[in-house]
DNA sequence: TTCCATGCAAAGGGTTTGCACTCTC
DNA sequence: GAGAGTGCAAACCCTTTGCATGGAA
C-alpha cells in the first residue's frame, strides 16, 4: 500500500465530511481504490489483515456512513447479504447466481428507455438493473 | 371465498404437477387468485386467519415449490425480506422505500435496450428493473 | 408400509444494538 | 469533560433445518 493512496483516500473522506480515523481510512483504501463489489463480510476480512483491531460494527458503521455520503452504493441482488458498490457512477450489474459473481454492465451497453409517472409525492432515487444468469452445470 | 376460485386454484397446482395439499391450496389462494406482492410473514398471516394450523416452515416450502414451478416470482427489492409476485408475466417494479411499497411497471411504460454478452457458459434467467423512489417529507 | 407433507422448535447467518472504554477537541 | 468512535457480545429478524407425527397411496 503506497503512501499515496492512503493520502487520497483521506481527501475523498474529507470531501466528504467525513472525519477520518484509523479504521474508516482501512475501509476506504478495501473499498475505494478500484472498483468493487464486496459483502461486509469481505471487507471486514480484507481491513483485518492488515488493521486487526476491527471490530464488524465499525465496519458496519462505516459503510452506512459512506452510503449517506455516496462514497459507495449498495447493491440488493442476493438475499443472503448486501454488496458495496465502490462505482457510483451510473451502470448496471450482472448476477451469477450460481457463483454470486457480480459484474458491471456500462450504461454504453444497455439502456432503459422509457420511465412511468411516478405517483405524486415521491422522488427517483434510482434505477437498478440486474441481469441475472446461472451457470450451465456441465 | 368462494368455491369456484378454490377450484381453480386447484386445478393451477395439479397442472403445475403440485399434490394439492390443504395449506397449498390455502397460500395458493391468497397469492394466486389477483396480483400481489406479499412478504412471507404476509402471507402466513392471512393464511392463518382462515387455517390457523399452519407453520412458517409449510409455507416457506410452499413458496419454494411454487417458485419452482414457475407459479410465483421471487422479488430481491430490499435486504429485510424477499416478496414474492403472483404476476409472473414480463414486467418491472417501482420501490418506495419510505413505505415498502411495491408496484407493477407494465413493459409497455419502460424497455431494457440492449444486452451485454454474455460470459461463455451462462444462461440467461431474467433482467430486473427496480425503479426506487422515496416518498417526499412533509 | 413407505413416502411425503406438516408442525414445532431450534439453529443459522447477516445485521443492528447496548454498553463501556478511549480518544480527541 | 463532553461528544464521538470503537470493540465486544448479545440481541434481532428472516429463513432454513432437524425431527417426530400424521396421512395418503
Amino acid at each position: 500500500m503506497e503512501m499515496r493512496q492512503f493520502r487520497e483516500v483521506a481527501e475523498r473522506l474529507r470531501v466528504a465530511g467525513i472525519p477520518v480515523t484509523l479504521q474508516r481510512l482501512e475501509v476506504a483504501r478495501v473499498l475505494l481504490t478500484r472498483p468493487v463489489h464486496m459483502s461486509a463480510d469481505q471487507i471486514l476480512e480484507r481491513v483485518r489483515e492488515t488493521t486487526p483491531e476491527t471490530s464488524r460494527a465499525t465496519v458496519y458503521n462505516t459503510l452506512k456512513l459512506f452510503r449517506e455520503k455516496n462514497l459507495v452504493r449498495e447493491l440488493i441482488v442476493d438475499p443472503e447479504r448486501t454488496f458495496y458498490d465502490s462505482n457510483t457512477a451510473p451502470h448496471y450489474h450482472l448476477y451469477d447466481v450460481t457463483t454470486g459473481k457480480l459484474s458491471d454492465v456500462s450504461a454504453d451497453e444497455l439502456t432503459v428507455v422509457g420511465m412511468p409517472k411516478l405517483p405524486p409525492g415521491v422522488d427517483l432515487e434510482e434505477v437498478d438493473v440486474i441481469i441475472r444468469v446461472r451457470s450451465r452445470s456441465a
